[in-house]
DNA sequence: TATCTTATAAACAGTAATGTTGATAACTAT
DNA sequence: ATAGTTATCAACATTACTGTTTATAAGATA
């Protein structure tokens, strides 16, 4: 009988190290908040996406809420271990087309990224979590712009404080857009009648070109 | 004894119109948004910061959820109503500081309008609540960029459809910009070492600067 | 004033979420 | 192997959130 083979099935144990089974429900986590919003984060739904049962997640994470804490220092500290990966990977820090920023700029607002953020944000939390993290990816930014500031003056001097205040200027401004971007993108795109696909490569391109 | 006295204080009733008690409670729901973030909407909360019980609200709602989806929309209505208000106030559309659009910056932004609204975009909610509204918004803003673009350029000739698109994504631009700056605006300024109280101020005004 | 309507509230009911307990199976170490 | 540890699960318990019912008081209307 079905039953009797499911029943037998279900013996079956995985029993994984504390760190993976963490690392596993998070991911559930995640994907649940992608695909419903900031409401119905509940457990058990989590742990049916993550294929256990929800007393397993109390027992790794102690409680429904302190999943939820854990959910958003995780989500903030692999989207600057994300941003970081990409900044690595260009062989220059700005290349004509200013390729690196706007692959920060992607990250942050593709694939839900600044929706999770958002989350975050509005849970009010704490968000100290990754600070060092976030202060090295800043000072790597930070220097990368000004010497791309010093390279657009061309023969003009420009004074190392100047730049370094338009160095801020510039990142806050990327960094802003790109959250109101991912969240708000889509619908303010279409009450503007920028259709969504080519606008909004041409807007970035457009961005691009007046920030230096 | 003090249970007899509010046993009888509780007898008095305050009849309200629906209107109104639809009203108050909205309030008292948008003020326990703000406070708590996504979570933690729920009516008997909203009912005791109203002053009512929460069958009051089912009363005049229906459900929990429809109170939800009321919320979000009239908070959009009443963020478009603010920034046309905004609009109405200045003589000329753009001055020569931008003030219009940079009022219109800070209804979007300021006191947690921005949280609310990502809030109401994060729940996925329709947002064809007030897409009229929305749209004379636009048009009125998107007449005033045009212009403004045409006197930036000034002897020169700028093609309609150029200042059309020009215009569009500034005004794209500024949206994202004034929602991603509401949301992480506090947590970016920190991180990025502009503190809060005079740096934002000085952002808007370069950023006004490099807008045409 | 008398009657009708309905906004409000209290008590109750149902449901869905979280949290708890005890047993067991999967590893680890001795 | 054997013992010890603990990640896992099922069943149960509990809380909290939503929704329902019934009664009543505040107005409106006649």
């Amino acid at each position: 009988m079905a039953t009797t083979a499911t029943a037998e099935a279900r013996k079956k144990r995985i029993r994984r190290s504390p760190a993976e089974a963490r690392a596993l429900i998070l991911k559930a986590a995640q994907t649940r908040l992608k695909a419903v919003g900031p409401e119905g984060l509940q457990i058990k739904e989590i742990a049916a996406i993550a294929g256990v049962t929800h007393s397993t997640i109390l027992h790794h994470f102690g409680s429904a809420e302190d999943l939820r804490v854990s959910l958003a220092e995780n989500m903030v500290e692999k989207l600057l271990d994300d941003i970081l990966a990409v900044m690595d990977t260009g062989d220059t820090v700005f290349p004509e087309d200013h390729s690196v920023l706007f692959r920060v700029f992607e990250v942050l607002c593709d694939d839900g990224n600044a929706r999770l953020l958002a989350w975050t944000m509005l849970r009010g939390a704490d968000l100290r979590a990754g600070e060092d993290t976030l202060m090295a990816l800043f000072d790597k930014i930070h220097a990368g712009v000004v010497q791309a500031i010093k390279a657009a003056a061309g023969d003009m001097v420009v004074k190392d404080d100047v730049a370094d205040r338009h160095a801020r200027f510039i990142i806050y401004l990327v960094a802003t857009t790109a959250v109101g971007d991912g969240i708000a993108g889509p619908y303010l795109a279409r009450l503007i009648g920028l259709d969504e696909m080519e606008a909004t490569k041409d807007f970035r391109d457009w961005f691009a070109a007046r920030l230096f």
